[in-house]
DNA sequence: TTAGGGTTAG
């Protein structure tokens, strides 16, 4: 009865039934339990259990591990596995895969090799989904070698481990490589072409990529959404948008994560009119609500101009999470509008979503935007003391920048010289800018010094120079100075301010 | 009752 529950994800009925009879529990119905909570993202509750479990076992574990990592928690899981093997508990192939996976793309892969080295110790077999998980970590530290040892030493390959190989020498950047791969492997499913395709993508390849896209005989959903996601990648939105009504020709409904696509390519090519369409398009098609996708939606709006369609998209979404707030709080920024910034951040918090850096980004910009100096720096100070987020190279950018804007010139220089960390590029030019602002000859000079020691090549610091020295009358040092960029076919831009070119 | 290879947001 409990795994009806579960096949239905019933959670409901499921713990009703739970509760009613303490006496007939035992570690499977537990465990079923704890997979329900799981599964709807309630890993409270699923802990709460777990910790009262009078016994468990290894699938209680796994289970465990799957909701830390499924909420990202990368060092919650590595944790949870240490935990396992002091106590006793002999991990399993599922758990191998499940911290595997976890640590992807994070800064925990460097636990890849010891992690295999544990799997040979305790000598599980590098089964089929150990000798992926393992290939795929390989792949993320960048070692093709260990990547192809693993995959010769699984025994009994099926198309997904070719598969795994094919992704892992595209992830490394061996693409000849894959393509023998790919040429060789003795089957090919959707999934291989895909994998192959998404290498030309990942590679900056589109035209290969498309290629590939064109010989696939029975695109499904995850191709046409691929290939359409591809161009945007490569900013080629026009392609993006021309590539779905074939798409819907060829009888493929799109789904949540194509009309995502979809949207971010009317954000490339800031078309607010195509934007409606594709939501209309969404409402059309019955998907049911998608927290990223209803993000996508807001991100369009805010992004292609409509501010208040943005808001009430926002207001309709009944689950938010840190982005889809970021992403309203980064449309006000962007819009001027710090005070409606500021309101959001407040609700934000009020919610229980505590905000990280990229949220900082945003409320400072948006302070410096709206010239809130005090309470920009008492943001600032917030963000260490209070949100417990490190300061990084953009947020002192948007502090240089409140600064700057506002003439405060000395202070942001201050600031910088400050700071516990190396300026980049972005704190650099936001000083640059406010000098360009507020024509200052010697500070701007100074950034641009900053620059040239970065040995960045900007074609923004010359014009920014050149303003200065025109106003100030430097006629010599505005010649020699064009002199320069001639020769080194320094290319004039728009000198704005960096933080502003970020947010757009 | 728990896991792999391909597509989405700030």
């Amino acid at each position: 009865m409990l795994t009806t529950h579960l096949h239905n994800n019933s959670i409901k009925d499921a713990t009703v039934l739970f509760e009613l009879n303490p006496t007939s529990r035992n570690i499977v119905s537990y465990n079923i339990i704890i997979a329900l909570y799981v599964k709807n993202d309630r890993l409270r509750h699923a802990q709460k259990l777990f910790d009262q479990m009078p016994l468990r076992d290894v699938v209680s574990w796994n289970t465990m591990l799957l909701g830390l990592r499924n909420t990202k928690n990368p060092h919650g899981v590595y944790g949870y596995f240490l935990q396992m093997i002091r106590t006793s508990f002999s991990p399993n192939e599922y758990t191998i895969s499940l911290v595997l996976s976890a640590v992807f793309n994070t800064e925990l892969n460097l636990l890849v090799p010891q992690i295999h080295s544990f799997v040979v110790r305790v000598g599980l077999n590098p089964s089929l989904f150990v000798g992926s998980a393992l290939m795929r970590g390989y792949a993320d530290v960048g070692d093709p070698f260990a990547l192809s040892r693993v995959f010769d030493e699984v025994l009994d390959k099926d198309i997904s481990s070719w598969n795994a190989l094919v992704s892992g020498y595209m992830k490394i950047g061996l693409i000849r490589e894959a393509q023998r791969v790919f040429d060789v492997m003795p089957e090919r499913n959707i999934v291989s072409w895909t994998s192959l395709m998404n290498g030309y993508i990942d590679n900056k390849m589109i035209n290969k990529a498309r290629g590939v896209f064109n010989k696939i005989n029975q695109k499904n959903v995850v191709s046409w959404t691929a290939m359409i996601s591809g161009y945007v990648q490569s900013q080629r939105f026009i392609e993006a948008l021309r590539l779905f009504p074939l798409m819907l020709k060829s009888g493929i409904p799109p789904n949540h994560f194509t009309f995502s696509s979809l949207l971010d390519a009317c954000v490339g090519c800031c078309s607010l009119l195509t934007g409606q369409q594709v939501h209309s398009g969404v409402l059309k098609s019955g998907i049911p609500d998608d927290i990223v996708l209803l993000s996508s939606l807001v991100d369009m709006y805010a992004k292609c101009g409509d501010i208040d369609a943005a808001f009430s998209v926002f207001e309709s979404m009944s689950n938010k999470n840190m982005v889809s707030w970021n992403t309203m709080i980064g449309g006000y920024a962007r819009h001027g509008l710090a005070k409606r910034a500021l309101d959001e951040f407040k609700r934000m918090t009020k919610s229980g979503i505590m905000p990280d850096e990229v949220t900082f980004v945003s409320i400072l910009s948006a302070c410096a935007r709206g010239g809130l100096i005090q309470e920009g720096e008492e943001q600032f100070n917030a963000m260490v003391t209070e949100y417990g987020v490190q300061a990084r190279g953009e947020h002192y950018a948007c502090m240089v920048d409140l600064y700057g804007r506002a003439g405060h010139l000395e202070e942001a220089v201050e600031l910088i010289k400050g700071m516990p960390l190396k300026p980049d590029i972005v704190v650099w030019s936001a000083l640059l800018a406010a000098c360009g602002l507020h024509s200052s000859l010697e500070l701007g000079e100074f950034a641009a010094e900053g620059i040239n020691k970065l040995k960045n090549e900007h074609p923004v610091v010359y014009s920014v120079l050149m303003k200065i020295y025109g106003e100030k009358g430097a006629w010599n040092s505005a010649m020699e100075l064009r002199e320069m960029m001639k020769k080194k076919k320094v290319q004039k831009q728009n000198a704005g301010s960096s933080v502003e070119s970020r947010l757009s």
